[in-house]
RNA sequence: GCGCCCGUAGCUCAGUGGAUUAGAGCAUUGGUCUUCGAAACCAAGGGUCGCAGGUUCGAAUCCUGCCGGGCGCACCA
């Protein structure tokens, strides 16, 4: 890194460090901004922490005194950026920064363009996402969807600190669910002509819910002539094991049928949402290519496995991972469950050589975390390279009335009607505004009703009102004759006000942000984080009205192109804000009447 | 019963890398449009940070125990 690019912050730690360095050893210690600007701009607590260090002895000393020693030292520096420096509260160092330093360091944004907020944290490292991942037995509903937006963020925060990211999804293709889908469709066949039909019975196996009957009529309509066929060879009891008088190779049919057409749907309803993936892996691949049947012989090689009633176990006492919480692997009628096609799942991702495999889950999943992990830990991988961001499921209301999502239940939401009564930018920030792990209120009612209201449009206000001022400013040089070039950087000397000020402090902490909320894996730091830069920008520009100091384009030629420039760095950073988590930057935004 | 997550303003939630005076949005109340976009701005009220201990010079943040809510604990996936 070229001294040049050396931001502010950085200049301060490197100071600090020095102007320290009879402490040791150094602490690690953090540098932000004072949270209150009578404070100062820039804080530390370095003298804090090295006064509790240095305090082991029976020599406790002060924080004052060791702060006093540090700004003495740093004084010794002469350093030109540094306006003043003083002691608070207990023992915070507190740095007021000459305003040119400032000025200087807002070029950094623009010059960098596409690459401000970018790092080499990752150093060019692969990590395998999973996420949403839905069972292809019914839509994506509110409840999984959250899944979406958030690990479609988190791989773009990755790759913005310099992984290698593959975002990835695995189809659960296999299994008894498949059947039961088939015999949900079929009670929707058989009852094609009695549309009022109550449902399959609660108790049964069937899925409830209204898809399946679309599913139904899809499968008449795509298939009719196949299945007409096939229901009249029936005989009444052909098959006492369905309880439906059909034969099973009727139910296979519908069931595949059903999983295709509904993975077909999933896929569109991520295009919806904007996401892409870069590779789906079938479940039905990993079992069908023998590697499951492959991961089991080696269980039973490691000896971490045993027989109980006719199935095989994955048992391994001294596995802690596992916590004595033993659990099937093949069932006694010797087909694998789910969990032995997951352990396999996950040798492949080792086998292709990741760093980090990173799972995006419903919080219903965390039983299974520790499990996976002792499965390949038995098998000699390291089950650090998995993490598991477990969200908690979306809370959906109906006005008062909480709604109890299920697939099976049929009486959810889905992300679909969601997705076109908000759009897909409100859906995303949405759904991106909270942190992982906290529970989510969704409130149907008031989502739709009240829309407008939504953070997001915001955050597109501010930033089409910038975009607008831009324009405005481009007419008026035109008119005025004025040439403005693109890459002129104009004089900044004129940027001093407070709240310009402030908001290049926080501009220029974007990167960081990013940084944290990448390795942290919470995207809803840049939710707040864009929030706030658009809250410091209306604010500012609405002193314009009863303040002229405050106005882009007027005053000096000089001062215009300096706020124009500030503009633009602001308008460029919401941008790129709102891009990383998947939503758009309108240039303008138009009025609905209400 | 065991495990994971949550409990912060009336509501929905940030903050949980101990640290200067605990924040935001919505809601409520009162102001602000002849001027770069009022989908905006300004101001006010509102909090024993679930409870009780502990560690610390200092705890919403760390530890222990309880209480309340959600979710798991299948030869389902």
């Amino acid at each position: 890194m070229s001294l040049k690019n050396i931001s502010l912050k950085q200049k301060l730690r490197q100071a600090l460090e020095k102007a320290a360095q009879d402490y040791q050893p150094l602490p690690s210690f953090e540098i932000e901004r004072a949270k209150i600007r009578a404070h100062g701009e820039l804080a530390t607590n370095l003298a804090m922490i090295l006064a509790r260090q240095q305090s082991v002895g029976e020599n406790k000393k002060n924080p004052q005194t060791i702060a006093q020693d540090i700004i003495s030292k740093l004084n010794d520096q002469n350093l030109d950026w540094m306006e003043s420096i003083s002691v608070a509260g207990g023992g915070f160092l507190n740095f007021v920064i000459k305003p040119s330093a400032w000025q200087e360091e807002l070029k950094t944004i623009l010059e960098s363009g596409e690459d401000f907020g970018k790092s080499d944290e990752g150093q060019g490292k692969s990590i395998n996402i999973e996420f949403v991942s839905a069972n292809p037995t019914g839509p994506i509903h509110i409840g999984n969807a959250r899944g979406g937006p958030l690990g479609d963020a988190l791989a773009s925060l990755l790759k913005t600190i310099g992984y290698d990211v593959t975002k990835e999804y695995y189809v659960n293709d296999v299994g008894g669910q498949i059947d039961r889908l088939g015999e949900s469709i079929l009670y929707w066949i058989d009852e094609k002509d009695n549309p009022e039909a109550p449902g399959p019975a609660k108790d049964s196996n069937c899925y409830q819910g209204e898809y399946v009957k679309e599913l139904a009529q899809i499968a008449l309509r795509e298939l009719g002539e196949k299945i007409s066929d096939m229901v009249s060879e029936v005989e009444p009891s052909s098959d006492p094991s369905t309880g439906s008088g059909c034969p099973a190779s009727l139910i296979k049919v519908l069931g595949k049928f059903g999983i295709k057409t509904l993975l077909k749907q999933i896929k569109d309803d991520c295009d919806l949402m904007g996401i892409t993936f870069d590779s789906w892996v079938n479940e039905k691949e990993i079992l069908g290519s023998g590697k499951t049947e492959a991961i089991l012989k080696a269980l039973i090689e490691k000896n971490v496995t045993k027989k109980h009633e006719g199935a095989l176990w994955l048992a391994d006492a001294s596995n802690e991972l596992l916590n004595d919480r033993e659990c099937v692997l093949e069932k006694s009628d010797g087909r694998p469950t789910y969990f032995a096609n997951d352990i396999a799942y996950h040798v492949e991702k080792y086998k292709k050589g990741y760093d980090r495999l990173i799972n995006v889950w419903g919080s219903n999943h965390h039983g299974h975390v520790p499990r996976v992990k002792a499965a390949v830990q038995s098998l000699g991988y390291d089950p650090e390279k998995i993490e598991t961001v477990l969200y908690q499921y979306v809370r959906v209301k109906r006005g008062n009335d909480a709604v109890k999502m299920s697939k099976r239940g049929g009486n959810f939401v889905l992300a679909r009607e969601v997705l076109d009564e908000v759009g897909r930018d409100a859906f995303r920030f949405f759904l991106l505004m909270r942190a992982p792990e906290s529970h989510l209120d969704f409130d149907l009612e008031l989502a739709k009703s009240q829309s407008q209201e939504n953070p997001v449009y915001y955050v597109q206000y501010a930033h089409a009102r910038l975009c607008s001022i831009m324009k405005k400013a481009a007419q008026q040089f035109k008119e005025q004759g004025i040439e403005l070039k693109d890459h002129e950087i104009p004089d900044l000397k004129s940027l001093n006000l407070p709240e310009e000020l402030e908001m290049i402090r926080v501009l220029l902490e974007y990167p960081e942000e990013i940084l944290r909320a990448a390795k942290k894996l919470e995207p809803h730091r840049i939710s707040f984080y864009i929030l706030e830069v658009a809250k410091m920008f209306q604010s500012y520009y609405s002193k314009a009205k009863t303040d002229d100091r405050y106005r882009v384009l007027s005053g000096s030629i000089d001062s215009v192109k300096a706020k124009l420039y500030f503009c633009r760095s602001i308008q460029h950073t919401l941008a790129s804000g709102l891009k990383l988590l998947g939503i758009t930057a309108p240039t303008e935004m138009h009025h609905e009447e209400s």
